[in-house]
DNA sequence: CGTTACTCTGTACACCGTACAGGATACACA
DNA sequence: TGTGTATCCTGTACGGTGTACAGAGTAACG
């Protein structure tokens, strides 16, 4: 359920708030507000963080806040926006050490790591969307750190640019596995185990393995081997194994490295 | 937004609905069903296909079907199930065209647009889950016609059944980043030029490209060959190859083909 | 000191999935 | 043939969502 972002509304507004520029109630009349952007946002996402995004709706993090529901509406926009803010601090927090001295494999899986500790923290940044991302510092600070890591390997901008966008691409997409794997073993009261011991003879009866011979043969390996129909540990270590080798066959294309 | 999907609710009752078993009201009794499953399960498709998946509501659907809301109870336990039904039948409608002559190569990129094609005909499918699929049979015969690509290899049970689920995550991917990019389109009533054209000098005012320079640099550079922020065109064309290259660099240690 | 801009709040609306109870229907059986 | 009963269909209702709107209180400006 990726929750909708802020591409609606004003953009100049939400560019003002992501850089934390004073306007709004800057001319000072009447009363002060009584709480900060900054304790919106960290409430919300402390919120995400223990009870999962579905939590995160504007009564919930009012009631955090004691305050009153539309109380909120005088610190953002709405919640598309509330969701940038988050998204940006969550950014914002990310370790940025320099791995200008590694081999660049080093530095692309390190760049892989520091994503899969976000979401590991952070589960539900990984169902949010991040095609037009919030243009906060957070989100640049990032962008510079993790193209750096695609520096002096012979690609130009457009090639750094897209090697980037696929490898975090793989990480979220594998991050966003792990979460709903997590997500239906809470909600469905039977972990993967159960399910799949549930599942699987009934599926025997229903289909008939003569008819799908390889289907089954390689599902039952995989089940089997992962205890469950999908391992997100394994996916992880798999695709990125693949997509460095993938990268690798273009970068050393272009430079003898 | 990914919306849920079953694995609640009896497992045993859904995979009874996936393969249409005859069970439930097969006694006979009261009156006949005005609808057949297929009718609710196409109308809910058709619904999604033209208006998304956040219009397929019970209500909604109910409505096309010319019935009461809570009828809809009486075919599908809920509309999780309804979801699975769904996708077991855009699965069960994808072309199995057999690829056993070609090279690997074209064998495996042959799924990822046969992916590629489900994904444009019916967008709303990028969105929902694929952990714990509908054990369905078109889902089953889909896995076992996209299993045959990597067949003859070199590859284990195992790793079969992991290359194919990282070429079909990335496939899905590159569908969701694609759909909501349109989202981001349709709905903010800007396209992604304008948004570029808007957010561009005020990006540039409050971030000042001294202290992000690789970003500000391959920024408008991606930016402008593209654009706007993010050609979903180039990035399957990009990430398809380093899939394949990543792939390759597996298979091709495995046998010398 | 009055005006005014701002914060905060309660109420209300349209929507969602679905629990529940009751009426209509048509087969199974005495 | 009459009756019991399983099933279908429906209306109403509940708790949840984001937020539009109107009003009350407050503090700085002219």
């Amino acid at each position: 359920m990726p929750t909708d972002r802020s591409s609606a509304g004003d953009p100049a507004r939400t560019l003002a708030l992501l850089w934390r520029e004073p306007g709004h109630g800057a001319s000072g009349r009447g009363p002060k507000q009584g709480r900060t952007i900054d304790e919106v946002v960290n409430t919300a996402v402390e919120l995400a963080d223990t009870a999962g995004l579905e939590a995160v709706t504007m009564r919930r993090v009012a009631q955090a806040l004691d305050v009153a529901p539309m109380s909120l509406y005088t610190y953002v926009p709405g919640k598309a926006e509330l969701l940038d803010l988050m998204l940006d601090t969550v950014y914002a927090q990310m370790p940025r050490a320099d791995h200008a001295d590694r081999p660049w494999r080093a530095r692309v899986e390190a760049i892989a790591e520091e994503n899969r500790a976000l979401f590991e923290r952070h589960p539900w940044v990984a169902a949010v969307s991040t095609v037009r991302p919030p243009l906060g510092p957070g989100l640049m600070g990032k962008y510079e750190h993790e193209l750096r890591a695609f520096n002096a390997l012979g690609l130009d901008d457009v090639e750094m640019d897209a090697a980037l966008t696929y490898l975090l691409s793989f990480v979220q997409a594998a991050a966003r596995a792990a979460a709903e794997v997590r997500a239906s073993q809470h909600d469905s009261a039977m972990n993967d185990e159960e399910w799949w011991a549930a599942n699987g003879p009934l599926l025997a009866k229903a289909s008939d393995a003569t008819k799908y011979p390889t289907a089954s043969r390689v599902g039952t390996a995989a089940g089997e081997t992962h205890g469950g129909p999908y391992s997100p540990d394994y996916a992880y270590a798999f695709g990125l194994r693949r997509v460095l080798d993938g990268l690798g066959a273009l970068i050393e294309s272009r430079v003898g490295d």
